[in-house]
RNA sequence: GUGUCAAUAGCUCAGCUGGAUAGAGCAUCGCCCUUCUAAGGCGAGGGCCGGGGGUUCGAAUCCCUCUUGACACACCA
């Protein structure tokens, strides 16, 4: 039920006043009734006093929606106040929680976008969560999501771990202490091979002769692969994020020369300073590289063979991807050079970037170091839950699953938090904690709903008519608008592409609830109240739980 | 230097497709568990919404400009 559409039903019977479509807003508090129509701009051209005008149409309103109980005109502003009961009793009765029809269309969503070589660290896990988060946004509207992890596998990097592991490692170090091994190999030879010539040649001809497929050298990197790709599988499943294709860089390697061939076909190719680039000065961009002056391949053009094949497998109606902001020339360049190429799919690209994550310095100790990285943060995150749990009052069924759905509904938080756009700092004291504006807090309300619900099952409720007057109540009253507002949410945080805009809705609604259980007792002697305060908790269930699992915060019935 | 994004309470952030008195959480101080889960609720203090112009009946919100910061700007991705 759309209650602002129920308002404009009413408005419409006003003829002289143009149109009031998109003048109406939401009252500033429940005094001003719930919508309001300020009339400032209508003043101009009737030539009236906006006073006056306000007053002209509050009178004139013929009030035939019994959804609608009065109409009052104040300072400029006609005030709309709809009628709470009508509309409660309306809402709980017919509102459902809406599920999209398949709309046919393929979404291809790129994020995670792992590099194999390191660590995955807390980019990720703002990246993985953001992207899961919009591909779930997609699937409920209907979309084929296709989640892709355009994982890195390719480059000098791979070269650097075998030099490291053929000097210091074992292949049974690397079997027992997998990514940790491969890690140390990498960080030590880096720093040997800072100042020294040789080391620098040697990974680089390592990584020549991956990409030749070397018969010593391959398969050990095939192997470096299996391990990371295992170690990153192991820690998204955690975060209960799954990949449809986990095609990385390596895979493009040998589609780049019928890239360039393509690209210069279409006679978009230049020499310049030795590389090979199409020039983008008419779109005052800067030149993309698509061949380096040795010859490689470079980024940009491993990335047109990826989305060529993507389009040809997938077929996709929209391609996302997500990245940290600082590569938002790259994208705005190679979708360029898509559409001068003429490749049908190039205005279906679209970059989503997002803001970086500073951390305050020296506070995220890590057994890996001073990076932020992943496989920490959960331990950490983890143990603080089950800490907690250990401490509650009374006994949990199962701990350990609650502990792990309240870590993983922190980190998704801290992902999604913020508005996309924003740099933010990652302070893990603040962002783990459990109490104010946090996931453990949204969390404990729905817990709370469960409670109750589970309280009230004894109850016979089957022959009792509802009353709904109770819902007249401010916190109750503000939870229907609330739960009708759902769909328009979810609009918005789709067309933002900011899965932020629901977990506010949500945050919302949780501090609603939880003034409301203060001031009105659920579960009292009044049962045709019982039972209309019991339907709407279990619509605010319903509603909490669609969008808290759009937002990747999963559900608990205790904690 | 050019471009992009940002600047709101002590801290971290909402609000930004213009509307009535600028919000929240944390921190500080003071209350509330014989009452459906205290991971909770209530209250207090705390603001030239970075500066300056402009548009408008009305600006934190739109435009211009300046300051500060982050990022990008050819062989890393």
């Amino acid at each position: 039920m759309n209650l602002k559409q129920e308002v404009y039903s009413v408005l419409e019977q006003l003829k002289d006043y143009g149109d009031l479509n998109g003048l109406l807003i939401e009252s500033i508090d429940e005094t001003k009734g719930d919508y309001c129509l300020p009339c400032f701009s209508l003043a101009k051209t009737l030539r009236k006093a906006p006073m006056i005008i306000a007053d002209e149409i509050a009178k004139s309103l013929n009030i035939d929606n019994s959804n609608i109980e009065k109409v009052e005109s104040v300072a400029g502003y006609v005030n709309f106040f709809l009628n709470k009961e009508n509309v409660s009793k309306n809402v709980l009765n017919n509102f459902v929680v809406p599920k999209h029809n398949s709309n046919d269309k393929v979404v291809c969503i790129d994020y995670c976008s792992v590099n194999l070589a390191k660590y995955m660290h807390i980019g990720h896990l703002k990246n993985s969560f953001l992207g899961e988060s919009l591909a779930r946004l997609f699937e409920h509207f209907g979309y084929k999501v296709v989640r892709i992890n355009y994982i890195g596998d390719y480059g000098t990097p791979y070269g650097k771990i075998i030099a490291g592991l053929q000097m210091w490692g074992t292949d049974e170090d690397v079997k027992t202490r997998g990514i940790d091994a491969l890690q140390e190999y990498y960080v030590k030879f880096c720093a040997a091979e800072a100042d020294d010539e040789n080391l620098q040649q040697l990974a680089r001809d390592l990584s020549k002769k991956i990409e030749d497929k070397d018969a010593e050298i391959y398969p050990i990197y095939q192997q470096i692969i299996e391990v990371a790709r295992k170690e990153a599988e192991r820690l998204l499943d955690i975060l209960g994020i799954h990949f449809d294709s986990w095609k990385g860089e390596a895979s493009y390697a040998e589609e780049l020369n019928d890239v360039v061939k393509m690209l210069d076909e279409k006679g978009l190719l230049s020499i310049s300073e030795g590389a090979t680039i199409v020039d983008l000065s008419k779109f005052d961009m800067p030149p993309c590289l698509v061949k380096r002056s040795d010859g490689a391949s470079i980024y940009a053009s491993r990335d047109i063979a990826a989305a060529i094949d993507r389009y040809n497998t997938y077929k996709f109606d929209k391609m996302l991807y997500l990245t940290a902001v600082e590569q938002k020339l790259h994208f705005a360049q190679f979708f360029k050079v898509l559409e001068l190429a003429d490749m049908p799919f190039s205005s279906s690209l679209e970059h989503i970037s997002y803001g970086r994550f500073s951390l305050p310095s020296g506070k995220i100790s890590s057994r890996h170091g001073k990076q932020a990285v992943l496989v920490d943060l959960i331990d950490y995150v983890l143990d603080k839950a089950k800490d907690v749990i250990k401490n509650r009052t009374f006994s949990i069924e199962k701990p350990e699953d609650v502990a792990m759905k309240v870590a993983k509904g922190v980190l998704s938080f801290n992902a999604i938090n913020i508005d996309r756009n924003k740099d933010a700092i990652f302070d893990i004291d603040r962002a783990f904690s459990f109490e104010g504006e946090t996931a453990p807090y949204m969390q404990y309300t729905y817990t709370r709903i469960m409670s109750i619900l589970r309280k009230a099952q004894g109850l016979e409720l089957d022959s009792v008519e509802p009353d709904y007057s109770c819902l007249n109540q401010t916190q109750a009253f503000e939870l229907i608008k609330s739960c009708c507002q759902l769909d328009n949410i979810l609009s918005l945080a789709i067309d933002k592409r900011d899965p932020s805009v629901v977990l506010k809705y949500c945050m919302e609604m949780c501090k609603t609830l939880n003034k409301y259980y203060t001031v009105c007792k659920i579960l009292d002697d009044n049962m045709a109240q019982v039972k209309a305060k019991l339907q709407l908790l279990t619509l605010v269930k319903d509603v909490l739980s669609t969008a808290f699992n759009l937002i990747c915060i999963e559900t608990v019935e205790e904690m």
